[in-house]
DNA sequence: ATACTATATCGGCATATAGGAATATACGGA
DNA sequence: TCCGTATATTCCTATATGCCGATATAGTAT
């Protein structure tokens, strides 16, 4: 159960992998893309994001093994590299939600 | 399963506690708390980090929700606020190791 | 109230990062 | 080859964030 101190090298890594979650426009992609196979033009239409941006974003979300990508032709086909990125964000997702609950019982009493 | 398109709020809040976990600093933080409860002074000692530091790292964790704390006279005591921290930071971390591997394993052929 | 301790906050500085415009690169078709 | 399309990268600027020292605040005791 890792009672060892963590490296700086690891902890470094883990908290970079967290900082690449920790920005919208790159969980609005990851959204973007869900379930399916996209293009970095389809997700250029579906988030509204110039498309430097889209191609930056994925770039780090790639190097961080969150999506996986495939060359097909002239387009660049991105993916969610696992089932548990969405876990991830589930986790997240669900105590921001009970943290919020928590904060609007508190003050409507 | 949330086929929904999640607001910009909650998209912000969701990235905002990524981040929280993005620094690596903080992640020492949590690690050093561990299963105990520990003052500000103890983590001080335990991180080598300026008090200044550790207790605005704290203050973030807190805001967040990722430790608890209570006053117990002078001291501020933190805990982690719950098991599910350490089940995003293992989580995290597997992520972290597998890529390791792979890159590792890449370069060595 | 004063003095002491523990913690929190402020201010400055340095660095990291996001976003946008322009440019470069990769690929396919003629 | 040259052209057009799709994607990636570079450069720049604004903002966010981390660290530290100094100071403010909270709590305890005398």
């Amino acid at each position: 159960m890792s009672t060892r101190t963590p490296t700086p090298a690891m902890l470094e890594a883990v908290a970079g992998h967290f900082r690449a979650l920790g920005d919208a426009s790159r969980l609005r992609l990851l959204h973007a893309i869900g379930g399916e196979e996209r293009s970095v033009g389809e997700l250029v239409t579906r988030t509204g994001m110039a498309q430097a941006s889209v191609s930056k974003q994925l770039a780090q979300l790639h190097a961080t093994g969150f999506v996986a990508r495939r060359r097909d032709g002239l387009f660049v086909r991105y993916r969610l590299a696992d089932a548990k990125v969405l876990q991830l964000c589930e986790l997240m997702c669900g105590r921001v939600e009970r943290d919020e609950g928590r904060r609007a019982r508190r003050i409507a009493g």
